[in-house]
RNA sequence: GGGCUUGUAGCUCAGCUAGGCAGAGCAAUCGGCUCUUAACCGAUUGGCCAGGGGUUCGAAUCCCCUCAAGCCCGCCA
């Protein structure tokens, strides 16, 4: 069974509407890893719905949350505003509302590309509507028990006069400053460390915010959640999920959610993503590069718990074909190999939304990574499709655009991620090169017997044979001289496919250019 | 110190959430067609399933112990 089926089984061992929550604080750039704890929800959401249940899949932006510090990629004038909730701060780049919303925007965007809908809260919305308001009345209400649980189950020692409750000071608006000195509903008297000193009325919204390991539970409660994955630093003993399991039961009387503990995504070669140490790849960005159904399929087709490298380099070449490969079998267009498991359903939780009914028209990925290079739109890589019959006439129109999103994402590969050696440029002008003798009488053999032939790859493949034999000339000679007056360089994508690609006459042109 | 995950062919891994013959891909070797850019096709080789114990008619699979590796926590979230 799928894992995803599994843990909607056990969500559906309770007959009521479930909330499947997911939770990400844009403090930074949000990367795949965290793409991962919405990706995974939805799929147990996906699976809970198909299986009649009655679910919903909420995200909440915890937006409210104080700066930590001027993260790497932040300008050092940020440091004033350490402290302050990031709904409250400057966008960095200017075109968005806060900065909370400069890294939100943007990964809202790539969800709905990746055929994810979820109901969106923000933090800083909740907490200024007075949604939390009786939460923090029930906290503070309970403040030494509180203090009790986290204590004793994070072996943390908090300070005297801890309140559950942090103030955001009038005057300097940072949560972190101010320290509370006298609580008696519904007023907390306060002093900052900015000197200021205050009272604030926790009736009214927004005047400061439960600390995280309240925070959640207090969520829970609020919103019904029934289930919340959480990536593995969080899973550890004595850690918030912990106490939050405690607080959410013995205060706010309402039963822990289910979860699975999801790993992180690693990028080949360089660890584990982390937006606060700059080695992530943005949310945005992978997507750019890579086909949504395929990034769906990389998290589907493997378990929450294991950890998983992401490869943008060739490997994510291998990923795409072991896509398609998928999507061939459950079309039954091929055998299954061993080792495919849960090929349906992990074929099917990679698509977007609607399953396709017949399968898409596939080209070979790695094709289409030359073609693309080839043909400067997409039209004129169209245009070579169908000169070559690579596509047919009738091409569908879904057909059309699946085929050109791909270009656009192998695009994007290439100009930001692939290794050179991928890449080529067909020169519009002969580059300079000196041809030795042999090479010069190689192409001439090679161009009395192309200008008679089919314009086709295994034709073109076979002269090319052909006239290297009756030169005499080493086989890699002479394809190194083909790449040499074309390309400029010594290797190339498959010779036969790659003229076959090119126009006839440009191609002929060039040979005869390159001998006088 | 604690937690999670992993350990299966030379490499990357599936099989573990139904206990029932040990599996794929790549590499290697041989052949086809002098074969380019992780692209061809066919065949062959390749394993004490980390080690030990237990449950069972039967264990890679379930339980316990040991060893090794990776990551996370022991600031904040």
């Amino acid at each position: 069974m799928h894992w995803a089926d599994v843990l909607a089984d056990e969500l559906l061992k309770e007959e009521k509407k479930h909330v499947l929550a997911t939770g990400i604080t844009p403090s930074g750039p949000i990367h795949i890893g965290n793409m991962r704890e919405i990706l995974t929800t939805d799929a147990v959401y996906r699976c809970l719905i198909d299986k009649g249940g009655d679910g919903e899949l909420t995200y909440v932006a915890d937006d409210y949350d104080p700066l930590r510090k001027v993260y790497p990629y932040l300008p050092k004038s940020y440091e004033k505003y350490v402290g302050m909730p990031i709904s409250d701060i400057p966008c960095p780049c200017g075109k968005h509302k806060s900065y909370a919303d400069h890294y939100l925007v943007s990964f809202l965007n790539s969800l709905k590309e990746i055929g994810v809908k979820p109901h969106v809260y923000r933090a800083n919305e909740m907490y200024k509507n007075g949604d939390y308001n009786q939460a923090i009345q029930i906290a503070l209400e309970n403040t030494d028990k509180i203090k009790e649980i986290i204590q004793k189950i994070s072996k943390r020692q908090l300070p005297k006069g801890w309140i559950p409750f942090n103030v955001r000071c009038e005057k300097c608006k940072k949560l972190t400053a101010a320290k509370a000195v006298l609580y008696d509903y519904p007023i907390i008297e306060y002093k900052c460390d900015c000197g200021y000193e205050g009272e604030v009325d926790i009736t009214k919204g927004g005047v400061g915010k439960l600390p995280w390991r309240v925070d959640w539970p207090a969520r829970w409660k609020m919103l019904g959640v029934t289930f919340e994955p959480f990536g593995k630093d969080l899973g550890t003993v004595g850690g918030a999920r912990d106490t939050g399991e405690k607080i959410v039961e013995e205060i706010y009387g309402y039963p822990a959610p289910k979860y699975t503990v999801y790993e992180f995504i690693m990028l080949k070669g360089e660890g584990a993503m982390h937006s606060s140490k700059g080695t992530a790849l943005s949310a945005g960005e992978m997507l750019a590069m890579t086909p949504p159904e395929v990034l769906r399929f990389l998290l589907m087709n493997n378990q929450p718990g294991k950890h998983l490298v992401f490869d943008s380099g060739l490997g994510l070449l291998n990923l795409v074909d072991e896509y398609d490969k998928e999507e061939r079998v459950y079309f039954g267009k091929e055998e299954a190999t061993k080792g495919m498991k849960d090929l349906k359903k992990t074929y099917e939780l990679s698509q977007l939304r609607n399953y396709p009914k017949t399968i898409p028209y596939q080209l070979p990925y790695r094709h289409l990574v030359t073609l693309i290079q080839i043909g400067e739109s997409w039209d004129e890589v169209k245009k070579i499709l169908l000169r070559t019959k690579q596509i047919p006439k009738d091409l569908s129109k879904d057909d059309e655009n699946h085929l050109k999103q791909r270009a656009e994402h192998a695009r994007y590969w290439l100009d930001n991620f692939a290794p050179d050696i991928v890449k080529f440029e067909v020169k519009k002008k002969l580059p300079k090169v000196d041809l030795a003798k042999e090479q010069k009488k190689f192409l001439l053999a090679l161009t009395g017997k192309l200008s008679s032939v089919d314009w086709e790859a295994e034709d073109i493949h076979k002269i090319i044979y052909d006239s290297s034999e009756k030169e005499k000339i080493p086989i890699k000679t002479a394809f190194k001289t083909i790449y040499q007056i074309i390309l400029g360089q010594e290797k190339g994508p498959r010779a036969g496919y790659f003229l076959s690609n090119l126009n006839k006459d440009f191609v002929l042109e060039r040979i005869e250019e390159a001998v006088i």
